[in-house]
DNA sequence: CTATGGCACGGATT
DNA sequence: AATCCGTGCCATAG
């Protein structure tokens, strides 16, 4: 008897392991379509939607956390707990980083546009043109097809293609494109160097728009059959060498502090920030829930169990066995994130209160080791979550694992400090002096993965203070 | 000649 | 076993 129940625990036992690492590697959003998915599969699997602390499953009365969960171990500097709160999906642009709207005067930009393209422009053509700029939204994009703009202006749709193509490559480069796609390759033909990186970035926009927005890097170096670290240099430089909103560009001295996310599509999986009690160094870290509620096996449907007829008791039972697996794999999941946050959080405290500088060295497999399960366990825990850091930023779960992030983020700012271009090997030197000790080849690839132009092209950039002359 | 990017190699990480 | 990362070497642009 005791043998027939150990044989076929042991399946049950290996389908356990293979589902809880599939579900481990899912994010939140992942893993909440595959929930939906389970639940209507699966009529013994129940959601209960009563709001309930998913840490000790009692009542909340409103929907923040538990209190008396995430405020016990008050000797910890960190209190890490599910919380009931749920992730979906959010706003393009709601709050997080608030898009703050510098409606460039219209009529100055099209001067400013105008003026430039003076010398260029047959003297036909300026109404034409001025027909254009006067069109543009508030982004610096013509929603009108060329079509109906030729037939507005009474020119030809060849005359239409000439003057927009000059007015893309005029000062905000990329004006009166179709959107920020199109803004961004006019933009990327302008660079003054086109290596590798540019025509990588150029297939990242041409062929894998949506998934650059949605910072699925993994997805478009597998697409575009490119290595992942070609996609993230190619990406760096977008971001930090392109406008996606061309009107919104300053071009005045304050470099664009405002650019950097302005494509957040979801919230972060994770969130940590400051305790609501009354010491701030306590961190709270929250692991959101997929869903509002949580799982269960229907407790209806075990009940019903002996009553079904023998032809469906079969299917009954494996539905059942089925429900509470994937109660059981959840649970775990649970459970490995929280106590790898754990983990995260109080060995990486100054990186997350700090800044990028202060990432310590950190690798998985002394995480493993430390919770002790596998390392590829923690690798799944880790892959596709985003985590929100009390500053706003919401970055991959996978950047605390990321080497060089502290040196980069030095060399950034040796950069964005120099009063004279510094070619690599200077920075190697001023690195070496505060005791970080790299080739000067990594100082190229570092500065690369930032975007940042090699010293003799960082010149005169961004020294268009005003449109006029 | 100098600064920098491409390629490729070996060791570490996943 | 596959992938990533730091580096050295070499070609090339300026």
């Amino acid at each position: 008897m005791l043998q027939i129940q150990d044989q076929s625990l042991r399946p049950l036992a290996t389908a356990h392991l293979a589902q809880t690492m599939a579900l481990l590697c899912l994010s939140n959003m992942e893993l909440r379509d595959r929930i939906q998915a389970e639940l209507a599969a699966n009529p013994a699997l129940e959601l209960v939607e009563e709001r309930v602390c998913p840490n000790c499953h009692r009542p909340l009365s409103n929907g923040s956390p538990c209190h008396t969960c995430a405020q016990r171990r008050e000797e910890t500097e960190a209190v890490v707990f599910l919380s009931p709160r749920t992730a979906g999906a959010r706003g393009l642009e709601s709050d997080g980083s608030p898009i703050e709207r510098e409606p460039v005067a219209p009529l100055d930009l099209a001067a400013h546009v105008l003026e430039q393209l003076a010398a260029d422009l047959e003297p036909e053509e300026r109404p034409l043109a001025a027909y254009i700029l006067a069109s543009l939204d508030d982004d610096g994009f013509l929603r009108e097809p060329s079509a109906t703009i030729a037939q507005a202006t009474r020119s030809t749709l060849t005359g239409v293609g000439r003057v927009l193509q000059l007015i893309a490559r005029a000062d905000p480069p990329g004006l009166g494109t179709a959107g920020p796609r199109e803004a961004l390759l006019a933009q990327l033909d302008l660079v003054p160097m086109q290596d590798g990186r540019v025509s990588i970035a150029r297939r990242m926009l041409r062929e894998t728009f949506g998934e650059l927005g949605r910072r699925e890097y993994a997805r478009i170096a597998q697409k575009l059959d490119v290595n992942l670290r070609h996609v993230r240099e190619a990406a760096a430089f977008i971001r930090t060498n392109l406008n996606p909103y061309p009107a919104r560009a300053y071009w005045g001295s304050g470099r664009q502090p405002q650019t950097p996310d302005p494509i957040i599509y979801h919230t972060p999986d994770i969130q940590v920030s400051f305790h609501p009690s009354s010491d701030d160094k306590t961190l709270m870290v929250e692991i959101f829930s997929p869903l509002a509620g949580w799982l269960r096996v229907n407790p209806l449907f075990r009940q019903a169990l002996p009553d079904a007829s023998p032809d469906h008791a079969e299917d009954w039972n494996q539905q059942l066995d089925r429900a509470s697996l994937f109660v059981k794999c959840l649970q775990q999941r649970n459970n490995t994130m929280r106590r790898l946050m754990e983990i995260l959080v109080s060995g990486q405290r100054q990186f997350i209160l700090q800044g990028d500088r202060f990432l310590h060295p950190l690798t998985r497999a002394r995480v493993a080791t430390e919770i002790g399960v596998h390392e590829s366990t923690v690798s799944r825990a880790v892959s596709h979550k985003s985590i929100g850091l009390p500053d706003g930023r919401i970055i991959p779960l996978a950047r605390f694992f990321d080497r060089s992030l502290s040196v980069r983020d030095r060399i950034k700012e040796i950069v964005d400090t120099e009063s004279r271009p510094l070619t690599d090997d200077e920075i190697v030197s001023v690195l070496g002096d505060e005791g970080i000790q790299v080739a000067r080849r990594t100082v190229a690839k570092y500065r690369a993965m930032e975007g940042i132009l090699p010293a003799r092209l960082r010149h005169g950039r961004r020294e268009r203070a005003s449109p006029r002359r």
